[in-house]
DNA sequence: TGAATAGTGTCTATAAGACAATATCCC
DNA sequence: GGGATATTGTCTTATAGACACTATTCA
């Protein structure tokens, strides 16, 4: 540390401050918003709150907040989560942070999105899906991997507008879980803990908007050393119940 | 849209301050770090600049500067590239936001990380690398797409050491181009116009950091629909010349 | 001619898709 | 038993890796 003092005293200051003093730039607000995404019987659904204020009041956003000072990006979503939609402890990873700089009216505001992944029976169990809170069926107007905005749908299949660039936000998610399906185990973040194949491709279908094959589904499945069989198996189906199984997680070593 | 103003016109202006009166909160100030990766005969490499400010002065960073207000995040990242490398037109993407807390020990400083692609011809060719802009080395000291940090290399093999958190944000370079690589286009962007499979082949297998099968390569190339042949090939290079490829841009439908 | 790499052809192993047959549960 | 889905097994096809062989240039 002392090595860096041959420079002398006041160019250090001097260049210090140039570059640190905040005040000499007006800076953006930055905001985290959070796209909670659970897979239903037919869609991906995401949560949406109702604006109650200005700009875009009454169209349907993503929960999100501001980041404060002492917080870092995972902290300040992690927040959201647990403020706006009260759960935790689940999947979340930034996807992409926007910044056009007319994508709020008001002033400007860069949003560092994240995505949330939540097994749909976690999300209903608790009372959150109240007034001004919902979990709108997202349609995907396009296939594959190739992005663009997408629309949130009641459950009477009405459109529910969506405020800033959220219908954005939404396609990216759709189009990076799409990616990484084959390759992360994200899957298995949309279950609960025991799960048969059959749900499991199921997850995958909706996802990728497209069927799949059942014999290469289930054995690539049960090659990939991703899942272990419980040993316990379904009840009460009306039919030959499926084996149950478990999401084997990493290797602790 | 007139139905909004069933809310009092006070409540909407007090709302409407609430969240927008950027006062309110002090702001993170934002930067812009690009990694602008080449690759050489047997190394990925990156630009960065030796530091002749604090913190970190004398260590090595990414070109970055701040994101101005009326400025895109994509806009303000190809100013880094023309202002601090003076190369433009080239491909660049948003990598990750950078937002732990400490990791500027002056202030708060979110960076939004991107990363450009250039062939190293086009990036040598004209006298960019003077005093302080050096084209290091990059030593991936993991494999497969684990991630983690990587070491910045001189010609000589000694460590360059990085400021902040950049050895972090070169890794995730690395490793993105690892996950890109099979399924999009990237490999070109690092290449002239014309360039044999060989070539190709090299790049990967730098990205990589593994060997490739010869055979499966150029059948998986050939068959791709990435890439025309051109008719021309190498000439003066001691041994039987290769055809030269271009790559074929996405069909304009 | 020899060194060196480009390019072709063929064989084998592996994974995916298709399909048929059998198993197991609830009613 | 009948309806419904699970699970197993086999066949076919596409793709990757391995390897042998031929082709073409410069020195």
């Amino acid at each position: 540390m002392k090595e860096r003092s041959k420079t002398p005293e006041t160019l250090d200051e001097r260049a210090f401050l140039a570059e640190y003093d905040a005040s000499h730039y007006p800076h953006p607000s930055v905001t985290t918003d959070v796209a909670l995404v659970t897979v239903g019987a037919e869609h991906l659904r995401a949560v949406l709150i109702k604006r109650t204020r200005h700009p875009h009041l009454g169209e349907w956003g993503l929960p999100g907040g501001f980041v404060a000072m002492d917080q870092s990006l995972d902290e300040a979503a992690n927040a959201v989560l647990t403020k706006k939609v009260g759960i935790s402890g689940i999947f979340l990873e930034q996807l992409y942070t926007f910044g056009n700089p007319s994508r709020d009216p008001r002033t400007r505001v860069l949003t560092v999105a994240y995505y949330a992944l939540v097994d749909e029976a976690k999300l209903m169990s608790d009372q959150r899906m109240n007034g001004g809170v919902t979990l709108a069926k997202l349609h995907v107007p396009w296939k594959g991997e190739r992005g663009g905005p997408v629309r949130a749908l009641d459950e009477q299949g009405n459109e529910l507008p969506l405020a800033f660039d959220h219908a954005e936000i939404l396609g990216m998610v759709v189009q990076r879980l799409r990616g990484k399906l084959d390759y992360a185990a994200i899957g298995f973040e949309l279950l609960p803990r025991n799960f048969t194949l059959r749900r499991l491709q199921m997850i995958h279908e909706t996802i990728l908007g497209r069927p799949l094959n059942k014999d290469s589904f289930r054995r690539r499945m049960l090659a990939s050393d991703l899942i272990v069989a419980t040993g316990k198996h379904e009840a009460d189906v009306g039919h030959r119940p499926a084996a149950l199984y478990r999401f084997k997680r990493k290797r602790s070593g």
